[in-house]
DNA sequence: GCAAATTGTTAATCTAGTAAACAATAATCA
DNA sequence: TGATTATTGTTTACTAGATTAACAATTTGC
């Protein structure tokens, strides 16, 4: 951050920048960039962060009910209705009557939906290679691992 | 997450989880569980993440602009507003104008303000390092440092 | 002095999410 | 069995946080 102009002479650095301290203001920051360069590199009727997780994981567990869906990705099941609604109209996901349970919605992938994740993985496996290529393997390994302990730390 | 009810023999653990590979993805899991911490701790008529993260920049940087905070928090000038009219009224920060160019409105904080921070700050430290107590001090810097470097792959 | 840029602001809009209620259905258990 | 309780997907209403485009007032740069 430059400092362009002094409006007066009270604008000096401060002794302790606190708030760059909080690991929350920085995992923030942190996600901003990394979820705009997603958009920017999946934009243009690609798929949001939402649906592209929501779809990822309906094809890698074929099956899953909506609450299952939503548990996994941490959000309420209201929430997720509007999400499998835009996916089942691209045609990308069915939602399917399980006979063993008449209130459950098993969502399965389309041939459609399973083609278009994997060209969606593709591309996102490339944004964060290039988005990270100043990263070391080690360093993105290790920030791998910070997170998902940070992630276990709402369990 | 554990697997409560097997719905059908398709719901098998994948040979790749793909989505938990991304980085992106885990950021923003990570992020979640956080600020909902931060909020449970400051929640009840306390500080919003951003509220404290503008108020606490204007006393670290007297008389900033509106506009060089925005700047500073990676927001839209507009998005400002609304912010800074619900510190000023809750009186703890002041518009001031400034003589040498009528269009600028430098913040000030107030002494409740100040005070108000510090007090936020103190709550705020607490609370992460109530969270993050299964951290080692290294962990904790190396995923500061590594989150550091992520912000700066947004210059 | 005039054109271009900047500042704060409003208004309209969007995304992502929550909470509460509801009908249909299933599970519990006396 | 039958009554109660719980679960599933859904709708509705709402909230937070943010963006873009426009605008008047003002300053800056020729």
């Amino acid at each position: 951050m430059t400092r362009e102009k002094r409006t007066s002479d009270a604008d000096i650095v401060p002794a302790q920048p606190e708030l760059e301290e909080f690991i929350g203001y920085n995992l923030k920051r942190a996600y901003v960039i990394v979820q705009s360069d997603f958009r920017r590199v999946l934009g243009e009727d690609g798929f949001s962060p939402r649906a592209f997780s929501a779809l990822s994981l309906v094809v890698q567990y074929p099956n899953i009910t909506q609450t299952g869906l939503a548990k996994m990705l941490g959000i309420e099941r209201s929430g997720l209705v509007a999400i499998v609604d835009d996916l089942e109209q691209r045609g990308f996901v069915r939602r399917t009557h399980v006979p063993s349970d008449r209130r459950v919605q098993a969502l399965l992938p389309t041939k459609a939906g399973a083609k278009a994740i994997a060209d969606a993985t593709d591309a996102v496996r490339a944004h964060e290679n290039t988005l990270f290529a100043s990263f070391t393997p080690e360093e993105r390994s290790t920030l791998m691992a910070l997170l998902l302990r940070v992630r276990e730390l709402g369990e």
